[in-house]
DNA sequence: GAAATATATGAAAACATTTGCAAAACTATT
DNA sequence: AATAGTTTTGCAAATGTTTTCATATATTTC
């Protein structure tokens, strides 16, 4: 259907201009070391042979291959879509192009699909959290590439990264609630073990908690993974209870979804007969009925301020140093939570 | 804080054991073609030094690049994030990464996108829908690269397609609306110019209430992103109008669940004083409260689907057919769509 | 134990580009 | 008109891997 005949590479645009390779090489990468008249020219050839030219050959030269890597848990849920777009959109407008590889939250999975980027040779690779694996890090370290954590910031991180302060988080949330009244307090939590972004929040939520001398008992701790379905029946279970808490205080917004879901579907008034708080702040949840009262991470801003220091990490190889920047959280207060009910 | 000297290639691994780089290159790709106790030196020395193969010499070389590409309107939302999910789930699992690239709906983009991702010599690309500028098709013609658009489905593709037949799902929205005694409906939808999906679901709801009868007037039709907010503020005026729809048919989930906001907080009860109906079925739409009735269609399937069929298409260069696959909507009959409330 | 076959390895070309160096072609200065 | 300086171009080496073809080694068969 088509003349497979004419592959057409650098040299077949030379010649046809009459010209060296090199020269075309020039037009297209150093547009000012060549003469105006014999760059229109190959941009003419150019065109006229939808040339397009060779990143691999390219890369293989020794350039950047630019691309860059971005690993995360999932793609699938709201979470991270908005900080998945915003670093895009920002490494894009530099040339990049992203490699997106996701591990469903399992460490092991992770560092295969970071050795698969560094067969490609990104330039650079984002990570979500600061979560992962020795031998992930040590292959960062020794491959010398670039690496920025995205999403959580820590003062002793040892990558760079450019994230909110979880444990904040968990703390603003909680004291919201403490402010309000309430003492008998639920939480509905993700598993812990390797996630440092759900892990800081429920020490923040619960280190305040402990601060006023509140303590949440055992059976009033709910596990939920980021799915409205699965919280909403852990959270219908946690509520049937013969003494509920008047408060809930949810991992991230999707688990507080499932929440205020439980909680109608008992009939129950939100927030009158029971405060429900999120984290995380996603796209939709200002817009549910009633609106959801969270603690809102900024995923446009960190996405797009990892993307531009990670390019800025590439374009200054030498200055190896780690910075990190921390993003303030801010309580979003909505229609979900209000003072407990007098009993 | 590291060696940068000493870069390790495939000769450098190949001189350590004592071997040539070509056998070292089939120890990799031809393990059966090597001796074992070669292959277990090799494999050891790869180890030692960590060794990671370099896939743009690979490609250059004129073998696979081992990447596919894919295009989305954009991965903010809610919309798009299975079938990139799964997907990428698809192809991952058969060795391939996936090149990521958004457009924000924005065909011109589009094609500067497709372009990049084929200066990376992506195996392969796929494209939401059907909607494409003639430059993005000469495109794909000329280069001959595998191409698949998903999430349309049209028996008259150019290309090969896995997806939904959209026009039907309007149908089954709007026949569903009317089965239940509606005439008098509204309906929201994006807009419809560049985006085949939208435009086939308008116009299969519209013909269905045409055959029977039933005309939409144009102050009863909204026009919204999407996007919860917008699609509230819309439907606000919408509804507010002295003689408002009893139903609402919405272009897709997104505006369905802003539709319902709107209604909620004008005080009318869902679907006792107004039905809504969806379109997409996306997480999260079942467990809303109430929960949304909605026409599913399977994202997770076609992802997984489309990434089939591409490494298919990859590995079979020679059948250049087109192959269309359709699967089949549903209609999920939920909680916010009921009869009319007599007048 | 020789011949025939199968297995394992190496040498070298090929892939498409970039860039340091040198030469050539201009321009400006006297 | 000769010299010096600047701009533009070409040559050729280099990048890291794979694969074809040929050769060497091991295994089988008689």
């Amino acid at each position: 259907m088509k003349k497979q005949g004419e592959k057409i590479d650098i040299v077949s645009v030379s010649r046809l201009v009459g010209v060296s390779p090199a020269t075309v090489s020039r037009a297209i990468n150093h547009p000012d070391l060549v003469h105006p008249a014999t760059r229109k020219k190959i941009d003419a050839a150019i065109r006229k042979t939808g040339y397009i030219r060779n990143r691999a050959a390219q890369t293989m030269h020794g350039r950047r291959s630019a691309t860059i890597g971005l690993i995360v848990p999932t793609v699938d849920h709201a979470i991270f879509a908005e900080v998945v777009q915003a670093f895009s959109d920002a490494v894009s407008e530099e040339g990049f192009t992203v490699l997106l590889a996701t591990h469903g939250y399992d460490l092991k999975t992770e560092y295969n699909v970071l050795r698969k980027l560094l067969e490609h040779r990104v330039d650079g690779v984002a990570l979500i959290g600061l979560d992962h694996s020795a031998d992930t890090y040590r292959l960062i370290e020794q491959q010398g590439v670039p690496a920025l954590a995205i999403w959580s910031y820590a003062p002793d991180s040892p990558i760079s990264s450019v994230g909110a302060d979880n444990t904040e988080a968990g703390r603003v949330a909680a004291e919201h609630l403490v402010l309000l009244g309430h003492r008998r307090i639920g939480i509905v939590f993700p598993p812990t073990a390797e996630n440092d972004r759900a892990r800081a929040r429920f020490e923040g939520a619960t280190a305040a908690f402990a601060a006023v001398g509140i303590d949440v008992p055992v059976e009033w701790m709910g596990r939920s993974l980021y799915s409205i379905a699965q919280s909403k029946s852990v959270c219908l279970d946690l509520l049937r209870r013969s003494e509920p808490p008047s408060a809930l205080l949810c991992g991230n917004d999707v688990i507080a979804q499932g929440a205020v879901s439980a909680a109608m579907t008992l009939g129950l008034n939100v927030p009158r007969d029971i405060s429900i708080i999120g984290i995380g702040d996603f796209a939709g949840s200002a817009d549910m009925m009633p609106a959801l009262t969270t603690v809102r991470i900024p995923a446009g801003r960190i996405g797009s301020l990892a993307g531009r220091h990670l390019i800025d990490a590439i374009a200054s190889p030498d200055s190896l140093n780690v910075v990190r920047t921390r993003l303030d959280v801010e309580l979003m207060m909505r229609a979900t939570t209000a003072p407990p009910k007098q009993r």
